[in-house]
DNA sequence: CTGAAAGCGCTTACAG
DNA sequence: CTGAAAGCGCTTACAG
């Protein structure tokens, strides 16, 4: 049943052609000067003979592997996101005939990250959100090896690929203010993030634009915890907002639960939209209105910049981050 | 920042212990005749300045690659089923110093594969359901590479790991039986498939060990559309039948809408249970009483034969699959 | 434009 | 028990 596995080597090739391993070997990279003539006849050859050069061959004697290493934590709970990043991402490395390798990390548990580097495994390393605060942005820096990180990062000396949080915020928040709202207020996280203030920036910016004032006194940070959002909620009702803008999904599902413990109807008495959407935003009462991102070309651009990083010329320039705001019925 | 990338070789740590390459080699390996002291001076030296050896260069040397091929389609929806079969496939790997690279499918395109495979990249290829169809199998069997397939085969040939569902059917059928439900039936899609038999054998498995006789006309096979599914629903309300058993979870949530469309409350006048979850039966109104299944395990498993076939001694045995039953408001 | 030779970092008969 | 040498399948100065 198995057919004869007599792999060939470029060394059958070079011998049936009449030519040495070197000739060969330049026809099929184009590297280094060569007639027209050998390399259409070698190609040919090879096409027919259904010959392809072993890559980890080629790996060794250049010093590089071909591989990617994709970290990923187990305990991520949106996995629909993980998946659409990885696809964009094999597809990228493919393109440029990469493989990735996967490295599961548990509990910001590195173990995984330095089997791969230790076993010289990949030329560089996709880091997605959430595996950054593992201590792998240092251990990485201190190999040296390369990477990028899939998400927003503090550290502004690793490259970072993420959504265009600002400007997409700016698009909600002015979409909110055009159905004539004028006293939306701000629940975020922790400030110190990156995330958290180009959020913030784009909500302001939107305010700016249309010549309003956000009002200072509707903007929280920090709300981590359900008695903190308690707290955010109630000076907000109190202050007679007529729009909740959440930084986040997690953050919209604890204001989402206080509104309901103070019988508050969404989006009848206020409305509430979310600057993340994490396919959860569908499924709560009501459906949450939020920013949708494509996650898929995220995974694409991350997957470019590492190549550009490991000296590959770039067949195009990554495309602009898209995202959509996706009108649900918390905003009717 | 990047601290000194000299990268230690086999040849650095023989020069500086003043021993050959083979014995740095052997002492590393275990393998061949060596000196016990010589193996714990070479180690101890080794772990002292940190050298690990290049797993792509042993891998040249040995005609292997350690690494393994992972198959997934871009399609399936079922992402937490993927994502937690790669993480017991990765965690099983790992410990034995194999690395996974992993190749999408799309739309039944075997590119990617056929990439992998070119390119000499893996010892071997995992394939996940619903890639099996696609032509693969017939592709690596013609290669020679060896393959395992995770989940139900209907071919003798391919060693396939799945998850016990014969005797799981049974036992969420026998917990029926024993609820006071007489009346069962049965409704499951392509009876030509291996996955389709086992669940209806465990059916009547339950019922015979019992003393039971499964009435053959409340079983429906070819189940596959809305229309033959509203067809089924119907002989089985005329026919007085006390409980549904679907053989998945799309089965099910057919099923589900035709009672709806019909008026006919679950579990009420009704019960109903399902073969397998999805982790999206908890999601149905009401929720639907099904089997779980260890999706990991069933990873790291169908990563031992993978490794059992390419000659690697196991450290242990796999585990027996397990599986649960999840009673939920539908059998109420 | 083409080739012989050294090298990538390992393993493994073979000889001692 | 240990080592010199050939080899895994490629690439790439170097020389012609």
């Amino acid at each position: 049943m198995e057919k004869d596995k007599k792999k060939y080597t470029i060394e059958d090739i070079a011998r049936e052609l009449g030519v040495s391993k070197t000739t060969v070997s330049r026809a099929l990279s184009g590297k280094g000067r060569i007639g027209r003539e050998t390399v259409e006849r070698v190609q040919a050859f090879v096409a027919e003979r259904g010959y392809r050069p072993n890559v980890i061959a080629r790996g060794l004697a250049q010093s590089r592997t071909y591989n990617l290493g994709l970290v990923i934590p187990m305990e991520d709970t949106d996995v629909s996101f993980f998946k659409e990043c990885m696809g964009g991402i094999c597809e990228k490395a493919s393109e440029y005939n990469y493989d990735v390798i996967m490295a599961i990390m548990k509990e910001d548990r590195l173990t995984q990250l330095h089997r791969l580097v230790a076993n010289h495994k990949v030329d560089g390393i996709i880091l997605t959100r959430a595996t950054v605060e593992s201590g792998a942005v240092r251990f990485l820096k201190e190999q040296g090896i390369p990477f990028v990180v899939i998400g927003p990062s503090d550290d502004l000396e690793v490259m970072s690929i993420d959504n265009p949080n600002r400007e997409a915020s700016r698009e909600l928040t002015a979409l909110l203010l055009m159905k004539g709202l004028r006293r939306l207020s701000l629940i975020g996280g922790n400030s110190r993030h990156y995330v958290t203030q180009s959020r913030k920036q784009g909500f302001l910016d939107a305010h700016r634009d249309r010549g309003f004032h956000a009002d200072d006194a509707l903007i929280f940070m920090e709300v981590e915890d359900y008695r903190k959002a308690m707290w955010a909620v109630n000076r907000i009702l109190l202050a007679e907002s007529d729009g909740i803008v959440c930084m986040d999904d997690n953050i919209s599902a604890l204001v989402l639960g206080c509104l309901r413990e103070r019988g508050v109807e969404v989006p009848d008495r206020i409305r509430l939209a979310s600057l993340y959407d994490s396919h959860q935003m569908e499924q709560n009462l009501p459906p949450v209105t939020s920013l949708h991102f494509d996650t898929k070309e995220l995974g694409r651009n991350a997957c470019m910049e590492m190549l550009r990083m490991l000296g590959e010329e770039l067949l195009q320039e990554p495309q602009r981050l898209n995202y959509q705001v996706i009108l649900r019925e918390s905003t009717k």
